[in-house]
DNA sequence: TAAATTTGGTTTATAATATAAACTACTTTA
DNA sequence: TAAAGTAGTTTATATTATAAACCAAATTTA
């Protein structure tokens, strides 16, 4: 087949988004990534919780403080996905 | 913002195909479309009206012999979408 | 030559997904 | 102590994708 199979659970802007920030640091916090996407907190604790479930990435609940704090670390087998949803949707973007 | 709009109408896997497929030839049908891209006929039915109707492609229908014929072919706007949209895709997929 | 199958689609119903709005629980500030 | 803010989650709704059913004509097969 000419065209590879674009993993669903990446290709959606909003959950591209998160993992595209989170390949690139060590790990980030829902208000830290809820800013830089742009995303509702609402849609953002959605699309997280459909990542953390696929295994792509671990969501860890503490306190900063008294607040509530959830941070989001990709997971070995989020960046495999990542890298193999690049290569795949390379074959669609070329010209 | 860090991360522009991904064109709706273009981020989704199959119309995504079609347009990628389209972008490198002068014209393609329907048969050949739908056997490259391994889409059901329903389907691809569906995702050509949208980008029809977005004026993203131009579709001509007629007959070949005696059988419909439908003939798809990418357009200046349909081009320029798409070039903004791999553009925009960059920002999430560079390392 | 009548019935079944294939071709080239469209329409419609359903499943999946994204998004927004409403809500919870707690904290800070006036 | 009442109002507003923070950090989320849950739920309802709108949108989108997909599959199934359908149609009309042509072709093949029994």
């Amino acid at each position: 087949m000419q065209f590879s199979e674009l993993d669903p659970l990446l290709h959606s802007q909003l959950r591209l988004a998160v993992i595209s920030l989170l390949i690139s640091v060590e790990s980030a916090e829902f208000v830290f990534i809820k800013e830089k996407t742009g995303a509702t907190a609402g849609n953002l604790s959605v699309q997280i919780d459909k990542l953390s479930t696929a295994g792509y990435i671990k969501v860890q609940k503490s306190f900063k403080g008294k607040k509530p704090l959830t941070t989001c670390k990709i997971s070995k087998k989020g960046i495999l996905a990542f890298e193999s949803y690049v290569k795949n949707l390379q074959q669609y973007i070329k010209k």
